[in-house]
RNA sequence: CGGGGCGUAGCUCAGCCUGGUAGAGCGCUCGGUUUGGGACCGAGAGGUCGCCGGUUCAGAUCCGGCCGCCCCGACCA
């Protein structure tokens, strides 16, 4: 089909907006795909939506290709299907005033809710997706598309009667997931983002490496290992010792209260320190985290071994369990419980002495204190790969898809059961598998732009051509987006009264990976030219060889 | 929710400190010259300076409150 740009709805941009940071954000603005209209509410423009259906239709066609039936769910949602699995306190969801609805986050409740007319095992395993608005109350969008409160997402639903099925319709979803990277030409990895906790709850994060985004993608560079930063087990180098203590020496570091400026003191490997931080719990009591002097804790890491809801000690908590102030903590004497990082297992460190301006050299863990050891550090550049050794590469990432595996969490409280072949009454097991198409049109754009915008993979481009008419040509480019149209392409034809160089900066930005140019200089040879827009290769051909040689 | 920044024409911004007739560039409309990488000349249209209140003879500008948006952090089935 020919469109043409003099009729279009096509407001493309000059100036980055003022507001952006993100690639994908100016991009997409600046190339008329989206417009802002509050804090994480998008509308997706014409331009852009062509590009949202191209990536949906991707989306389908893997999920129809692994079983899956498409079929719409409302966004209004009963609260009390929320209220029966406890989710409704989440406190992301909208409600809607004066009514028992809620615009919900995800569709779970409600796709279970209809898995309560499955009966029988002979009825599974059931695949069920469809394109949904979803809401929630983010408490901060950022970065265009990256983050928005309200967002169309593809969601699919497995309904399975033993671990092994839900094994089989995870890796189908995770293989499907890979299959529409790909044709997206997303460069993702699935990373595991929780693992062997909860029940034997798993899921899965795609993480597509990028300008921006919200999440670290640590990798190996031999290719065996990718992690989510959060939950990445990077390996840290050995520090270097000083030398071993029978037992912990007292030295006095007069106003030295970091890390840094303990070893710079005591002339050792920052790595040979300790560091110390109390949290308090719900009870009052107050626990004490240990990690290595070069490392950084990890908040989650810690939070998430000490069960209840902890915080940081407030200073007159932390005089009162410790009897000295922040800089010169340490555990040994300290009589509640502490936490050390698996790093602190061997060797001796030098940590705080709980008595200010003075600090314990020679430390050791089981000799001069009992701790429970955890993985509590950050992983950082410089870390090995716990597989092979290698070197691993810390890059920022955007979560472009997540499956989950949430056993009977939903099926238990919504009475989703089935009747299986022992004659036993069985809940159903259930997994549940995202992707958010406007979010992977950022996470594309993020990866395929340059100086001068965007540079569409052919499969997802918003006009497979674009075919530019210079003063005199008209005739000839209509020629040849004929062919081109005849050939089954999408042509955007720029017909607008405009300068060359407006037009070509716009074919730029807007970034379809072909661009067709006629000028004065066809009316002469009948040729157009024919440049690919990712790698500025330019050719001429005859307008008659046009759809050959770019269908 | 904590920290920082911003709000003036469709867009990008200046003016605010030091109160006195609201500006520039781009875009838009009309006419003309141009026309293979964001031209030029001329004439125009376009603004309750985020909102409310206060101080003042006078507020875009000073003071107070509120709202909105962006960035960092916390949070993120």
């Amino acid at each position: 089909m020919i469109f043409r740009a003099s009729q279009l709805f096509l407001p493309t941009l000059r100036d980055d907006p003022a507001d952006a940071e993100a690639v994908s954000h100016k991009l997409l603005v600046r190339g008329g795909f989206i417009r802002q209209v509050g804090a994480g509410l998008w509308t997706i423009m014409p331009l852009g939506w062509r590009v949202h259906r191209k990536v949906e239709q991707i989306v389908r066609e893997e999920m129809d290709a692994i079983g899956g039936q498409e079929m719409l769910m409302p966004v209004l949602t009963p609260a009390e299907l929320w209220e029966a699995t406890g989710r409704i306190k989440t406190p992301e969801i909208f409600r809607v005033v004066d009514t028992p609805y809620i615009l919900p986050m995800t569709h779970e409740e409600t796709v279970t809710f209809h898995a309560r007319e499955i009966q029988s095992y002979k009825q599974l395993p059931q695949l069920w997706y469809h394109f949904q608005t979803k809401d929630r109350n983010e408490p901060r969008p950022r970065g265009g598309l990256l983050r928005v409160r309200e967002f169309v997402m593809k969601d699919a639903y497995s309904f399975d009667r033993d671990e092994e099925g839900v094994k089989r319709s995870f890796e189908a979803n995770r293989e499907a997931y890979k299959k529409i990277f790909a044709r997206c030409e997303v460069e993702a990895y699935d990373v595991v983002a929780e693992s062997g906790i909860m029940g034997g709850k798993f899921s899965v994060d795609f993480l597509a490496p990028s300008g921006s985004g919200e999440n670290v993608l640590v990798r190996c560079e031999n290719g065996d290992y990718a992690a989510d930063g959060d939950i990445a087990e990077a390996v840290p180098r050995v520090p270097t010792f000083p030398e071993t203590l029978v037992s912990p020496e007292e030295v006095v570091t007069p106003g030295v209260t970091t890390c840094e400026s303990l070893a710079g003191f005591l002339g050792i490997d920052l790595a040979a320190t300790s560091k110390a931080m109390p949290v308090t719990r719900p009870d009052g009591s107050v626990v004490l985290a240990l990690v290595r002097g070069d490392d950084r804790l990890s908040e989650m890491k810690l939070y998430d071994a000490i069960p209840g809801e902890s915080r940081p000690s407030t200073d007159d908590e932390i005089r009162a369990a410790f009897g000295a102030s922040g800089g010169s903590l340490g555990p040994v004497g300290f009589s509640g419980e502490v936490i050390a990082d698996e790093t602190l297992r061997e060797g001796q460190y030098v940590a705080g002495a709980n008595k200010d301006g003075v600090h314990l050299r020679g430390v050791q863990a089981g000799r001069d204190f009992t701790p429970r050891f955890a993985d509590l550090r950050e992983p950082k550049q410089g870390d090995r790969c716990p597989v092979c050794g290698g070197a691993l590469q810390f890059q920022i990432a955007v979560e472009v898809g997540h499956i989950f595996n949430f056993g009977s969490f939903y099926a238990k409280p919504l009475g989703a059961t089935f009747l299986d072949e022992d004659g036993q009454e069985k809940p159903l097991l259930g997994g549940s598998y995202g992707i958010g198409p406007g979010r992977v049109m950022a996470a594309i754009v993020e990866q395929h732009n340059d100086g001068n915008g965007i540079a569409w993979p052919r499969s997802v481009a918003p006009y497979d051509v674009h075919v530019v008419v210079l003063p005199g040509a008209e005739s000839i480019a209509e020629e040849a987006a004929g062919v081109l149209a005849a050939a089954g392409l999408d042509v955007l034809l720029d017909d607008r009264d405009l300068r060359a160089g407006e037009k070509f900066a716009d074919a730029d930005l807007i970034g379809c990976p072909v661009r067709v140019t006629a000028g004065k200089k066809s009316l002469e040879d009948g040729k157009v030219d024919v440049r690919d827009r990712a790698t500025g290769e330019e050719k001429r051909l005859a307008v008659a060889d046009l759809g050959k040689e770019t269908a």
